[in-house]
DNA sequence: CTGGCTTAGTGGCCTAGCCTCCTAGACTCT
DNA sequence: AGAGTCTAGGAGGCTAGGCCACTAAGCCAG
């Protein structure tokens, strides 16, 4: 049946865990109650009887709550706000993947307007090549009716690659999960892979002329159009 | 009941916590083992018993390895490596490579420019109230003699909120460790504090203006000064 | 007043067990 | 055969209760 079977996978739907609602709950507390840095929580075993949880699913939230940067526990004293401003808001939206399309959209602009400048003024001639090797593997992939998401994928990597900072490097491993689904969706549409292909060359055309500017407004242009502007426009 | 106790930061040393250690011996054993995105650790049962642990205190460490985002805990499953390449590797390496300043400087200044620009756009009055107390803080440290590390770290969370974007957050912290080095050795120079000071106002009257342009290049032009501009000129 | 002791309260971790969920393979029906 | 259904076992989710280690505060002797 589904021959677009693949535009809808990945995204587990709804795993719903007990300790992430707990998290939930814990900083409504935190901001209901009107706790500061430095005030303690409450005990675990009167928390988690409050919650109406187990301490050992507690202590999965208060892990989390840790790693998230919110509180340090402290054996013999309690779980103490780490003195951080704001923290609830930056937190929140890491739950669902689904809402945070524009702000991908925002960290990937973001790094790859930057590498691409960077790989203008950086590039090798291996480097060009393999820019080059990317746009003809797109263009016949665009040629005989595919996405040509693999080629898409494979001059990204390049341009990463030509820009020679490891760290931003592995700034986009990070997210390059994210990215994938942005990317593969709006290639989907009827008249984009040409579209795409097209900003691409211009995006080769500026790093071959070693035009850090016009390399770095190529990007943006190219990401903006795959990224469907709507998005990044209402702010 | 002390006064005075509040400057002196608390900090306890060691608090040695099992979950902690089991992370490391887990991303040891996914490195060693070879394993990839998509594949699955081992059974909880049979991994708590291979490393010496309840159930219990792995689900901690389980639940802290997924908020970092290394793996998926799916109900009935396993725990399966997320779709994204090498995290562990990654986070090792960035750790490892932190002789790579200039790369450091490069990355964070993308960022923090960035989430400037945002934050002029986005911030509510919360935010900038945090940021006001950051900049504060920072004051007080500098006229006390000290170098203002807290309120700078301060200062830069608060911008980092107000920008709203929990994906740039999460990059943010992703490389927090490494800029922390990079300002706190710029932050020792003598008259660096001050003029750091300065410069953390701009930023910020720029975010008070919802002036984007301003505020961005406000960043910039602070980043370049703490991190001594020739680290980024060489290349 | 000082220092040591006691004690109550807190988190750290464990054991044991039952529940729900997922999946592969056996078992049907066509 | 092929396709749908059922089922057993293994996986994680969560609970209950218990013991230990640590911390802080109060008490008591010096």
């Amino acid at each position: 049946m589904a021959k677009q079977a693949a535009t809808h996978q990945i995204s587990r739907v709804s795993r719903p865990r007990l300790y992430e609602q707990l998290v939930e709950q814990i900083m409504d507390f935190i901001e209901s109650a009107e706790l500061g840095p430095g005030d303690t929580l409450p005990a675990e075993r009167e928390l988690a009887e409050r919650l109406g949880v187990s301490r050992a699913t507690l202590a999965q939230a208060l892990v989390a709550l840790e790693v998230l940067g919110v509180i340090d526990v402290q054996h013999g004293t309690g779980a103490v706000l780490v003195y951080r401003p704001n923290v609830p808001s930056v937190i929140k939206g890491l739950r669902e993947h689904r809402s945070r399309l524009p702000e991908i959209v925002e960290a990937r602009s973001t790094l790859e307007v930057k590498l691409a400048e960077l790989a203008a003024a950086r590039r090798t001639e291996q480097d060009m090549d393999a820019i080059d090797h990317a746009l003809e593997a797109m263009a016949a992939e665009v040629a005989s009716g595919e996405r040509g998401a693999r080629g898409d994928e494979l001059f990204h990597q390049a341009v990463t690659a030509a820009a020679h900072s490891a760290v931003l490097a592995q700034l986009m491993t990070f997210i390059a999960g994210m990215v994938l689904e942005t990317r593969l969706e709006s290639l989907g549409q009827p008249g984009r892979p040409e579209q795409s292909l097209a900003s691409h060359r211009k995006i080769a055309d500026a790093i071959r002329s070693r035009d850090s500017a016009a390399a770095a407004a190529a990007m943006l242009e190219h990401i903006e159009l795959v990224s469907d502007v709507a998005l990044l426009k209402n702010s």
